[in-house]
Formats: C-alpha cells, structure tokens, sequence
DNA sequence: GGGCGCATGTAATGAGTTACATGATTGA
DNA sequence: TCAATCATGTAACTCATTACATGCGCCC
C-alpha cells in the first residue's frame, strides 16, 4: 500500500489531476509497474483526502460529469519525500512469483518439465521484445530508470532458465 | 492463492503431514519461496479438505495435543500436476516490487538519490551474501533450482543497480 | 441512434495478516 | 519453575479486485 500511496503522490507532485485523469495516466503510461484499477485508485484519493495529504476541489465544465480535482498538501509533500526516501534505500526482497513450480519439478517427467519451461522462456522472450520496444520516455528521467530494471531482471530470468534448460535437456540425453 | 495451494499440494504429495508440521517446514526451509502465515496455512488446508483435495485425519499421541493429519487425495494428485504445469508454462509477469521510488528520483536532489540507493545497494549485497551461504538441499533438486533463480534475479538486480549508479555518480560529479 | 469515452462511484467478495486464546509438554 | 515448543484455531481488520450502476457528450 505504501507503494500505492508513493506512486498517487508523485503523480500528484508534478500537477493537479482529478480521479479519471490519473487512472487513465497510469494504464496508459505505468501499466508496467502496477496494476491498480479504477476503484482502488479512486479509495485510495478519499483515504488520503482523509489523511490530509491531498485537497479535494470539485470542478465542473458545462455539463459534463463533475471531477473531483486533487491537489497535494504540504503534509502531502512531507509524507512522499519521506516514503521516497525509505523506498530508494531498500531492497525489498523481490517475493516475485514463478518459484513455486520449480520446487517440485522432479514431480513431472522430465521431458514434459522442460516442454513448459521451454513454454515459460518463449513467454519471457516476448515480454523482453516487448519490453525493447518501448520508446524512451524522454523528460521523466525515472520511468526510463524503472523500465531498464525491469528489463534488467526479465533478461536475468530468461538467461537463468536457458541455462536452466540446457543442463535439463543434457541430462535427459544420458 | 494458486501458487499457494500448489505449495501445500506439493508438500502432501511426498508425505502426510499435520498442519503445524508443514507450517514449521514451510518457515524453516520455504521461508525465501514464500511468506505464508500459519492462520493463512490452517485455513487454506481446509479449504482444500472441502474441495475434496485432501483427506484430514485426527490422531493423538498420549495426552499431548490433537494433530490434524493431512493426506492428499486422488483428485488432489490431479489438481497438483494441473497447477504445476501452469505454474511451469507460464512466466508470470515478475511485478517485483522497488520500481515506484525510481520513478520519482528527480523530486530528491541527485546526491541524496545516490546515497538512499548506496544504501538499497549494500542491502542487495547482503542478501546475496545470506543466499550464497546456504547449502545445497541435496536431494530435493527443486529447492536449489529455485534458490538458484532467486539468486540470479538477486545479482542481476545488484549488477544493474551499481551501473546506474556509476552514470548517476558520474553526472554529478560534472 | 448506437457505441465509445468521460467521470464517479458502490457492493460483494476474496485473500491474507495481526493479534489474541488455549492448553499441554519438554528442557534449562 | 519458567520459557519455549507443540498444536490448533478465531475474530477483527486491511487491502484490493470484480462486477455493477449511472448518465452525459461526441462521433460515425
């Protein structure tokens, strides 16, 4: 959650910006690094209104639907360089999923164990593709820096599982 | 929740086990893989006798306290070889956390950027130390296959962070 | 006039954690 | 005898997702 509040509050450090608006934003620009949606971002601007770090202004054009403009407090500012800065200086122990299964490999025999792996690294080499060819994100410094370590790790796992594989597909040759 | 059952299907698949003992197994030699709690470990083995996944079988040794033992069943068996080419096949889009702050580097002054990640850094490195200490799980090969993973995602991260910083430090020296 | 985009939500549900409760045995 | 370990849970809470509800404006 404190990342989730970390990344509204940084988006609200450069601009004002109302609910829609900053959802829309982060599908289209950040989807890679988080997958929040809709009502959880819409809860998580009430709950910080309620904490004080943002202010509400409603604002409304003619007749379309009203927005509910934020703007980011003082306390608001406090809270995220403060939340910036425990986030930089620690490696979260990356908890990232995809172990589980390697764990009881010796469950399956193993040709068909490396017939899903193989099945996995294809996948994997996707994303990277994908991942390459997202155009550099030019004056926001930082989602450049995000996306080279995402790609760092996606390449890491890749290479791990083709060396992975090789020594599999050996020891079956035996 | 899936990885979840698959990690409970697979621990029952080579013994019967009660619940605490696979919570205490889980905490002394899973601990990296995953951070189950024991009302989380309870629940989940229940849901699963309900399912029909497992049969549970009350013993008791002298005056000491019941055990629930857990024995897994046919349609159990089933489901864990499901799950577990799911979780081989697929590479699961590694949504590690530590990206968020990196987006908002340029609200901190560069200095201080680079000494919050020295800080991450050293981190990093500590862990890796901690992995590469531990010793071989001999003759449950998946144990080390996932170590080993966990360990080339850790280094892969270090490698990257220290590049990063190098250009960030060069930049400020200029 | 029909569907998409804008704009905001609520309600139900699921998943997991923390803190707490209980009570026996074993070892220092 | 006192703490740790064995053994199982419940209750309250938090966090987030899915599915649903509403209604206007704009474009084809």
């Amino acid at each position: 959650m404190d990342e989730r509040t970390l990344l509204l509050l940084g988006i609200l450090m450069s601009q004002r910006w109302h609910g829609y608006q900053i959802h829309d934003f982060i599908e289209k620009n950040l989807g890679r690094m988080t997958g929040m949606k809709k009502p959880t971002a819409y809860a998580l601007l009430e709950r910080l209104r309620k904490a004080g770090l943002v202010m509400e202004h409603v604002e409304q054009e003619g007749n379309r639907p009203q927005r509910h403009v934020y703007i980011i407090t003082p306390e608001g500012e406090t809270a995220f360089h403060a939340l910036l800065r425990q986030n930089l200086g620690q490696a979260d122990r990356a908890r990232q999923g995809g172990d589980i299964g390697l764990l009881f490999l010796d469950h399956l025999p193993r040709p068909e164990a490396v017939h899903y792996l193989e099945q996995r690294l294809r996948q994997l080499e996707d994303l990277i593709t994908d991942h390459q060819q997202i155009p550099s994100h030019d004056h926001v410094y930082g989602v450049d820096l995000a996306l080279a370590r995402q790609l760092s790790l996606l390449e890491a796992d890749r290479d791990w599982l083709r060396s992975t594989l090789s020594s599999l597909k050996a020891e079956v040759r035996q």
